[in-house]
DNA sequence: CGTATTTTTTGGAATGATTATAACTAGCAG
DNA sequence: CTGCTAGTTATAATCATTCCAAAAAATACG
């Protein structure tokens, strides 16, 4: 036993999770990293039906609900590896835990703090019409709005 | 030994540091919080020199340098206390660590991520020309805006 | 002013998220 | 295939923060 993490299945693969897998790793080599099992399951989880925010938490039970057999470390690991490669970005909204978001396009959030849940705002919702100058000696380099929401 | 946090000083106080203390008295008083001797000695580094941004680590540090004993249980409860109070607010911008801020009136921020430091953007300087509908059932209860720095 | 009642404070243990470590295993280049 | 390097794992370690039960201090009351 303990062979669901083989590349080939035991059998039956549907040649649709096939397709998205080589997608997903081509991918991952996009961006510089390795294609492994661990790795490429977490992104089928991450990135195969759209845009989501998760925390390591909800990551890893939700790859154990599944199936897979990935340690925390591993989760921790991709997932700051994700980042790294810019596959993911990390949203400050809760200093208790870390939320990962796979909408990498400019955008904002807004934040259920009573649900923990994040919601995105696409950017062109949002409009600056003034911003302070940087001070002295810096740049921006990001702007973050978390408009927080109660029932 | 050991009388340093009794209310009355070993004698020489200076007018206006008591002063200050019997302000910031009020102070807490006004908000619903007991003078005690442990809350004014933080309020008085808290407050008595302007607005501020502190981790609790900073603020225990602070304590201990001016000869205060409190127990880092003590800062914990104690900025609670005061944010419950609206005395402060807490900023989220790092998930490692809570800051502190002692400016409530409504601002923004810049985030020097390199040395973790907080600088203040008065509201003024900020202005939103389009906001996003809160979702269907929720009301905004607040908005924070966050400009990360780099050199 | 003591004495009772309620809050605070305290030190230390407990928690929870995240990271470090060291041994093991899997990719992949040749 | 074979070896070198990177990735994975389990577990221990870390760090900020909270919990806890007991001691101390504040207010209330007589």
């Amino acid at each position: 036993m303990a062979e669901q993490l083989t590349r080939r299945n035991t059998g039956k693969n549907t040649g649709k999770n096939d397709a998205q897998r080589a997608v997903l790793a081509q991918k991952l080599k996009d961006h510089g990293l390795r294609t492994t099992a661990p790795r490429l399951m977490l992104a089928e989880l991450l990135f195969a039906d759209g845009n989501r925010h998760i925390t390591a938490e909800a990551l890893f039970s939700e790859a154990r609900a599944a199936g897979l057999k990935v340690s925390q470390a591993t989760i921790y690991n991709t997932l700051n590896q994700f980042c790294d490669a810019n596959l993911l970005r990390e949203v400050q909204v809760d200093q208790a835990r870390s939320y990962f978001d796979t909408n990498m396009s400019d955008h904002h959030h807004f934040y259920v703090e009573a649900e923990g849940r994040l919601i995105d705002i696409e950017q062109d919702a949002v409009a600056l019409s003034k911003l302070p100058d940087a001070p002295d000696g810096f740049a921006v380099s990001g702007v973050d709005i978390v408009i927080r929401l109660e029932k």
